[in-house]
DNA sequence: GGAGTACGTTAACGGTGTTAAGTAAGTGAG
DNA sequence: CTCACTTACTTAACACCGTTAACGTACTCC
């Protein structure tokens, strides 16, 4: 009987193997030079064997994000639990994202700044598991308990919460693609986002 | 004499017949389904061809971006002429600039979503005819209006200009790539993006 | 009329994601 | 022990892609 489960955690190695290598070419080559072959070189099996494990390119990819993404919200997870005013705590969960952005450009590319897949399913907005919506539930948290501690007046939560996204979203992906463009220098326009986003939401 | 004009005319009308055709698919079929060839095929030339009038697909590419974003410049050129209160104004080119980037999805990912060509230099963002530079000059200009009216306090006109691009960059393209997210109303969050974003820097 | 040039072609290179078919090894039943 | 079956993986191929080199042809100019 252990005769199956041996082959069956061999089977997850090799799987968690490609992720390694995926997210390595990844991370070291940029999104536009992952190609499934490099990776099937780089761990040393062909390319079609990739299949097995992953139904295609986009699965794959998505499952090193996840993966990625899962790091962002164990730190956000660990600011939300500090004690303290709530709306600096909102400040530095926006910085952590922003920072995590920078610091996973490909990641952050990936998941947020690239077209859905063709046949994507708007269900899949609501599952609690994808990057995206549990990022975004911190930032629910963090609206509320601003409001709740009476730093921001009742206003819509859900508004409020996505405008920030996309505040800073937008200055997370223009450092990312516009490394080079003449900013005023790139902490003093990430605070100003999210001063100006926070101060903003307080009128 | 003038058969070599001729020819510069017939040279130009090819060259304006394959950026034709070019953003044609480019906003029909998305960015990601424009190859080379297609665009061949759609004028009824060989590939080769387009590469006597354009370096390679980015130049092409840039110059179909370049085209559209001129249209864009009229829209917020008009806005500005307009006299009355710079705020709203300065909002109204906003929601000007995220509407255009609405309506031409493709081109707008193209140009801002995309990571820049590999030797890309940073003079390029000092070229005054960049579509970047010369929209982000409207804000420039916007910005200084409102501070000058007294309207807005006297803070540092680069830095606020480039927190609300960030700000309204980030709403665009989160609208445009993440069209199935659940928003509270592409109408709501554009207004309350614009609006939080413009209220913050009062404060 | 002959040389040169401008414009467009065909054919090819090396790459991509993906699939169908084949192979070899290991498993389990009779 | 043998034979059928399953699993894991490979090879070969398809249909694309951007791009370049080599070629032809038709027209201009001397």
């Amino acid at each position: 009987m252990g005769v199956k489960e041996r082959r069956a955690r061999q089977k997850k190695f090799l799987r968690q193997e490609i992720l390694d290598a995926a997210s390595e070419l990844f991370v070291r080559d940029g999104f536009e030079n992952v190609s499934m072959r490099r990776i099937a070189d780089k761990i040393e099996y062909s390319p079609t064997t990739i299949y097995i494990y992953f139904k295609d390119k986009a699965e794959l990819l998505e499952q090193v994000c996840k993966d990625t993404f899962g790091r962002l919200v164990q730190r956000l997870t660990k600011i939300m639990e500090q004690p303290g005013d709530p709306v600096e705590r909102l400040k530095k969960g926006l910085i952590a994202y922003i920072e995590f952005g920078l610091q996973n450009p490909h990641h952050y590319r990936a998941t947020f700044m690239m077209p859905l897949p063709e046949g994507f399913d708007k269900t899949k907005y609501h599952e609690t598991d994808s990057p995206g919506k549990q990022a975004f539930s911190f930032l629910i948290r963090g609206v509320t308990d601003c409001i709740k501690a009476g730093k921001l007046p009742a206003i819509d939560v859900e508004l409020a919460s996505q405008t920030i996204w996309a505040g800073i979203h937008g200055i997370t992906s223009l450092l990312i693609v516009h490394e080079l463009f003449p900013w005023a220098g790139r902490e003093k326009v990430i605070h100003s986002t999210v001063d100006t986003l926070v101060a903003g939401l307080k009128a």
